[in-house]
DNA sequence: TTCAACCACTT
DNA sequence: ACCCTTGGTTGAA
């Protein structure tokens, strides 16, 4: 019998069972054939079973029935069920459906798992596993998985891939120069992603794109004029079947570009080979918002291929974070194929992994959850729903501060103490009560999240200690940081999900189990470090700042680690050493600091900025660059007093850029403002620049939904804000604005060494000069301050204070501010 | 000037 | 298809 060693690339149903790629060392593609009956469970009266036996038999559905007996994870015992095998695996959600409607009391289960991962579950294998497959003909006959989902170090099969693009997009091509780097560098390296951050690029598709299509594959670009639809169709498909990409990776793919060439090939009846799939439709699922973190996220339209893949770079989850890699990563540790991970959360590859845990255990999994949250007192709901413990920090400026944290703190506790929804409050056994909230955990039976996420937990520190010894010549190095990093990301929304309302394996007595254990573990944290002559700054949620007052040296921060891991139980490490911290106060009320705004930099010259201007979205790049460069200088200081001693310095570049925003000579680009829509345009009920900006956009016929970016300008007069896509030529920007927002950027950063808003408007708007040489960082076009200060000096201004970088003037504006 | 409603955002 | 809160702005009292 014939077998093909190769890796798994693509799955999804069809006829009686699934087509499944695989791509062999030498690149080449194989569709294979193999049969696939999976089935969902029904649960209830006896009755209700058997009538629905007879509707699906007597519809001639393509079933297999039978009773049997499965276990139900909260029930934690056998559950004589009915089991309905699908012959036709493609027609399992429409069976589903019918049963559901026809008898609706019964429990569905196994209902609603995506075909692809049921697929692999069920062969043992896992998307871009390595396998030799035993065929005959097209037909599978045996699948072995040569790899394993823990390995950090695996082969990938050589992917060819076609880049898609429009004129004047990306500025460098989607497929970097050095392709044969692989086209994990090339994904990374292809620029940020319009929009979202930063400077925002000519406008996506949704502003009326006007480009031209390129392609790149094997190497080479070609380019195809908007104008000419024929020929770009036939360009193209010659490429495609010339090529046989495997993967298309696209920059607004999803949303401009395949629509556009399906619509181009349905009207000049020309077909367009996009999926390797002969005869399939490509595949779409339409743009919707949605909630998530307590605000609406906009997800644009997916155009997904059968046997090859898509990829939009510009509509993909943390695309810049993880990038492929660590798409690839999370599909093989999933189940879930690469095109969905690409485009969903990482919440997603966590649930479809606790799918998987359930699966292998032969446990039910829940179509949807039906676990009300129990009832509870008004003051037990107090108590409970008090989530991370957050400290008020000692306001200002520290040195020589500790940050220690705990490493994957929910995850490690969901672990540790065994926090999962059938084991939180369930009754099974005394338990373990949770600390503060007394509700008794189950010991005896490790639960379904705890199993799911130790492994993991286990994987991510394996990647980390990998990276570490690397050194950071080795090719390998940022694939592996990149798969790290999608491990980070796929634990830090594990807790949400025990928490939300419609997860399948969620409960919020064990969202609750959690964030209690947390704030005990980080109060027994604390008490430590203080009997060890520490004074702690600032607590939040997972991490503590401390100080020892007096040290002379440097005190033993291991041993101190050490000992917290041995009482606590987790594992915590130190962050880092702060040359400075700043902990600021709330603009509401000056006297008391607030929790998340903070920023310092280690003594590696590191910075960690949290909560201020420069890591909002909403703040214009030329604001976000000038608090980054301020505190690019502001590093170098090695304490407190050097952090004091780089201040005219800082202050001098301020007033540099602040003159060139006053003389309006910014670029519109670098000024403008990004918000994210919450509401439909017309349920703005207050006149706010976004409102004004959004109905301007509604006249030009141009519909945003919520979650969607808006990107605008201000603009002076009633109109307030335009729309960044209805600029065209020169615009006049608000000065006064963004004056405004200027000043408090730079007021965030001087608010700890006790700078007021009154102090620093007279030094940058009044009549007190307070700047720095040139060279510090000159201000584009005319630097005024060289004459100046030359000026200041014949006319005997008086030196206030001067240092070795900067010198400061008093009496009254010298030149033009 | 005050204050509640509104809106967007961060950890 | 992940939970909750704070700061700033608007506009009416």
């Amino acid at each position: 019998m014939p077998t093909l060693y190769a890796w798994l690339f693509d799955a999804y149903p069809s006829a009686d069972g699934m087509t499944v790629w695989f791509l062999d060392g030498d690149g080449r593609a194989h569709a294979l054939h193999d049969r696939f009956t999976p089935a969902f469970y029904a649960h209830g009266p006896r009755q209700d079973l058997h009538d629905l036996c007879r509707m699906l038999r007597s519809r001639g559905a393509p079933v297999e029935l039978r009773r049997t007996e499965r276990t139900d994870l909260f029930l934690d015992r056998p559950l004589e069920v009915l089991e309905v095998g699908v012959r036709i695996p493609a027609s399992l959600p429409r069976l589903l459906r019918q049963a559901a409607d026809f008898r609706p009391r019964l429990t569905y289960y196994d209902a609603d798992i995506p075909l692809p991962q049921r697929y692999v579950l069920a062969r043992a294998a896992f998307p871009l596993a390595y396998c030799a497959v035993e065929h005959v003909g097209d037909h599978v006959r045996q699948i072995e998985t040569l790899d394993s989902p823990w390995e950090l170090d695996y082969r990938l099969p050589p992917l060819r891939v076609m880049t898609l693009r429009l004129s004047g997009e990306a500025p460098t091509s989607l497929l970097g120069p050095a392709e044969e780097r692989g086209i994990f560098d090339a994904f990374a390296a292809a620029g940020p992603r319009s929009g979202a951050e930063g400077v925002p690029g000519q406008g996506g598709p949704r502003s009326g794109h006007r480009g031209d299509l390129l392609v790149g594959v094997d190497g080479r670009q070609y380019g195809f004029k908007r104008r000419d639809s024929r020929r770009l169709l036939l360009g193209l498909r010659h490429l495609l079947e010339r090529h046989d990409p495997d993967l298309l990776l696209s920059a607004y793919g999803d949303n401009y570009i395949l629509p556009r060439l399906l619509e181009l090939s349905n009207h000049y009846r020309i077909p367009l080979p996009l999926n390797r799939h002969p005869g399939l439709a490509v595949e779409h699922k339409s743009a919707h918002s949605y909630f998530s973190y307590g605000r609406v996220i906009f997800r644009d339209e997916q155009h997904l291929l059968f046997g090859r893949w898509h990829v939009d770079r510009q509509n993909a989850f943390l695309a810049d974070d993880y990038g492929l890699d660590g798409e690839i990563e999370i599909a093989r540790m999933s189940g879930l194929p690469l095109q969905t991970v690409a485009r969903t959360s990482t919440g997603t590859g966590i649930s479809a992994m606790q799918v998987a845990t359930a699966l292998r255990r032969g446990v039910l999994v829940p179509w949807q959850k039906r676990q009300p949250e129990a009832l509870k007192t008004g003051l037990d709901l107090l108590a409970a729903d008090k989530g991370g413990l957050v400290y008020t920090p000692i306001a200002g400026l520290h040195e020589h501060v500790a940050e220690l944290d705990f490493t994957a703190m929910y995850p490690s506790i969901m672990v540790h103490f065994n926090i999962s929804p059938e084991t939180v409050g369930t009754g099974c056994c005394p338990g373990e009560p949770v600390p503060a909230l007394g509700t008794a955990v189950c010991r005896h039976r490790q639960g379904l999240v705890p199993e799911t996420l130790a492994p993991l937990l286990e994987k991510r520190a394996r990647y980390k200690a990998l990276i570490r010894q690397l050194p950071d010549d080795d090719r390998r190095k940022e694939a592996f940081q990149r798969r790290y990093s999608a491990h980070k990301w796929l634990l830090v929304t594990c807790f949400g999900y025990l928490g939300y309302k419609n997860a399948r394996f969620g409960r919020i007595e064990a969202h609750e189990a959690v964030t209690a254990y947390g704030r005990e573990v980080l109060l027994q944290a604390k008490e430590l470090v203080e009997a060890r002559g520490f004074r702690v700054l600032h607590l939040y949620v997972d991490g503590l700042w401390i100080h020892k007052p007096g040290a002379l040296r440097r005190p033993d921060y291991p041993a101190l680690v050490e000992e917290i891991c041995a009482q606590t139980g987790l594992r915590i490490e130190l962050e880092g050493v702060y040359r400075w911290v700043a902990f600021l106060p709330s603009r509401v009320e000056p006297r008391v600091a607030v929790a998340n705004r903070y920023f310092g930099a280690f003594e590696d010259g590191t910075l960690k900025v949290r909560g201020i201007e420069a890591r909002r979205h909403d703040t214009p790049p030329y604001i976000k660059e000038t608090q980054m460069e301020m505190l690019a200088i502001l590093a170098e200081g090695r304490d407190a007093e050097g952090f004091r001693a780089l201040l005219p310095a800082a202050i001098a570049l301020a007033s540099a850029r602040l003159h060139t925003l006053r003389a309006g000579e910014v670029e519109p680009r670098q000024l403008v403002v990004t918000h994210r829509l919450s509401r439909q345009p017309e349920e703005f009920r207050a006149r706010t620049a976004a409102a004004q900006a959004t109905r301007q956009l509604l006249a030009a016929g141009v519909r945003p939904s919520p979650g969607e970016n808006l990107r605008f300008l201000y603009v002076p007069g009633p109109e307030k804000a335009r729309p960044w896509e209805l600029i065209e030529g020169s615009v006049a920007y608000d000065r006064a604005a963004y004056i405004e927002l200027f000043l408090r950027a730079v007021e965030s950063l001087l608010m700890p060494v006790g700078v007021d808003r009154k102090t620093l408007d007279e030094w940058l708007l009044g009549n007190t000069g307070y700047w720095g040489p040139p060279g510090v960082l000159p201000p584009k076009g005319v630097d005024a301050r060289v004459p100046l200060l030359a000026r200041a000096k014949e006319r005997r201004f008086q030196v206030i204070d001067s240092s070795a970088t900067s010198v400061a003037v008093t009496k009254e504006v010298v030149g033009h501010w």
